[in-house]
RNA sequence: GGCGGCGUAGCCAAGUGGUAAGGCGACGGCCUGCAAAGCCGUGAAUCCGGGGUUCGAAUCCCCGCGCCGCCUCCA
């Protein structure tokens, strides 16, 4: 394809910046994970739902990207979870990876480069931590080591925060240890009964900020070309991030910061410590993986993402379509010899359109709401052209294999988004409604066929009565050309 | 209090200087045995309010109002 100009929002710049990176065509970048203590919510989901996309694209513009997304496999949370449970620390966090790494194939997240785990690195935080002292930027006091905040110049760079101003308002936790109030960890002692690797500092374990300077400097290299995570990460974690490594190495951290906006519930930031979160699993039981990413996709990936359960039955009923319109379009198929017809012609028009403007829009920092826009603009276009498809030409016939070639590159390949077989995808929501509903599969296949039947002899009265009795468990039925369509409303 | 963001039709949501994408819904029509879906049409005198800059602003600037996030672990 021809270059594309990529632009994307660096929180550091608080601009759009064009995309460049440091050694093209290699890309790296390095995506804040999870802390696997509880199981994912939709807000998870949505970080890594964006990245993935990001990824994707990446990709698609000809990068070799590395991606690395980390897991916290030892922190507070992690421990008071196992000792609540009194399962040990390393099978709660072993548990909560999988559930994660399988709920995130379910939503056809591609899973990156490398996947590290805190605690497969100690040795390198160590020797991070090491390095810094020897720097003069980390003292040790009592078996902790502390960051000195005021030793980095940049503190405060990407958040807009003033040092004065930080410890003015402080309410961080007063340690005796601390030499400021928002000096942090590095490494933090074990208290007896804790996990503890040995350290020069003695037994203790890594800081959380320390793991993702010291794992993505190992799999990235001293400069990133980008590193993500939701916004809340901002500060102080990307912060003090920033503040090790660049002390550490001298070099610029990371080039283009991206953060994802978070999910409110009524307005409010979606949390764990709320209690109003929806998991993950509930979502994937109750709803096709795509109707999830439709929904965490149809707004820009900055703004805040508001969850309803209308909001996510309107995408579920906009994929529907997609896939209805898929569905009959692959029914296309060549009768005679011949050209375009009209309606031909401005498909063939709007598929051009089509390409150029949903990349156009991905290109523009990630606009996915505006992509998926000129996906249902072509689908329109699609159902204009349908009705005449029934006697297709060949090179309408052939132009409907390039219009589904070109929804699964873009809208399936980019957004994970239609990817699917139409007739499969049908088939298997038919039986997830059934099954979510307890209907009866064969009373109403049973109950179809009768109404065909009826429907044969014009007995319209028997037909119509059957339709209002399915109607009332929840079925629509389309009578088509190719026979009697029904789905299962939400 | 500091830093950042948001406010666009009934709901959701793009658009960030040239006269308002898209999704869900509503209404009228076509199609249909009737429906459904689809298509066609209707629907924001106008983008929270008020000033300003400009030939021109939803888009830039200023002042308000309202909402949210971060400042403590958090995607």
């Amino acid at each position: 394809m021809e270059k594309v100009e990529f632009k994307l929002y660096n929180t550091l710049s608080r601009k759009k910046e064009v995309f460049e990176p440091l050694d093209p065509p290699r890309v790296t970048m390095y995506v804040c994970g999870i802390t696997a203590y509880d199981e994912a919510h939709l807000g998870h989901a949505r970080a890594a739902v964006v990245f993935d996309v990001l990824y994707r694209f990446l990709k698609f513009l000809g990068y070799e990207v590395t991606y690395v997304r980390n897991y916290t496999d030892i922190d507070d949370k992690i421990i008071n979870r196992s000792q609540k449970e009194g399962t040990p620390w390393y099978e709660i966090a072993e548990r909560y990876i999988r559930e994660y790494q399988e709920e995130m194939a379910a939503l056809k997240v591609l899973p990156p480069t490398h996947e590290p785990r805190a605690t497969e690195h100690i040795p390198e935080m160590i020797s991070l931590v090491e390095r810094l002292i020897e720097a003069g930027v980390a003292y040790e006091s009592e078996g902790e080591v502390y960051f000195a905040v005021e030793k980095f110049p940049g503190y405060g760079k990407l958040s807009g925060r003033r040092l004065s101003e930080l410890v003015a308002g402080a309410r961080v936790e007063v340690s005796e240890k601390k030499k400021n109030p928002l000096d942090f960890a590095l490494w933090k002692a074990s208290k007896p009964n804790e996990p503890a690797w040995e350290s020069p500092w003695g037994p203790g374990r890594p800081g959380w900020h320390l793991e993702c300077s010291a794992m993505s400097i190992k799999y990235c290299g001293e400069t990133l070309d980008i590193h993500g995570g939701g916004l809340d990460l901002i500060f102080p974690h990307h912060e003090n991030e920033i503040a090790q490594s660049e002390a550490a190495t001298g070099k610029t951290f990371v080039r283009y910061f991206v953060h994802n906006g978070l999910i409110t519930v009524n307005g409010e930031k979606m949390a764990k410590s709320l209690g109003n979160y929806v998991s993950v699993k509930d979502m994937l039981a109750r709803y096709h993986p795509e109707t999830i990413r439709l929904f965490l996709l149809t707004k820009h990936y900055r703004s805040p993402l508001d969850y309803t359960e209308k909001g996510i039955r309107d995408a579920e009923k906009a994929l529907y379509g997609l896939y209805e319109s898929l569905y009959f379009l692959k029914k296309v198929a060549p009768k005679r010899e011949g050209g375009l017809s009209k309606s031909g012609e401005k498909l063939a028009k709007a598929l051009e359109e089509f390409r150029e403007r949903f990349l156009l829009a991905l290109a523009e920092d990630l606009n996915t709401a505006e992509a998926l826009a000129e996906t249902f603009t072509l689908i329109s276009e699609v159902n204009r052209f349908l009705p005449t498809a029934r006697q297709a030409s060949s090179e309408e016939a052939a132009l409907a294999q390039k219009v589904i070639e070109s929804l699964r590159q873009l809208t399936g390949d980019l957004l994970g988004i239609g990817t699917e077989d139409p007739e499969s995808f049908i088939e298997k929501e038919r039986e997830r409604k059934i099954q979510l509903k307890g209907l009866d599969r064969e009373l109403i296949e049973r109950r179809l066929s009768e109404r065909e039947a009826a429907r044969k002899k014009k007995d319209f009265k028997t037909a119509d009565r059957i339709r209002e009795e399915l109607a009332a468990q929840g079925l629509t039925l389309r009578d088509t050309p190719w026979g009697t369509f029904w789905m299962v409303e939400a």
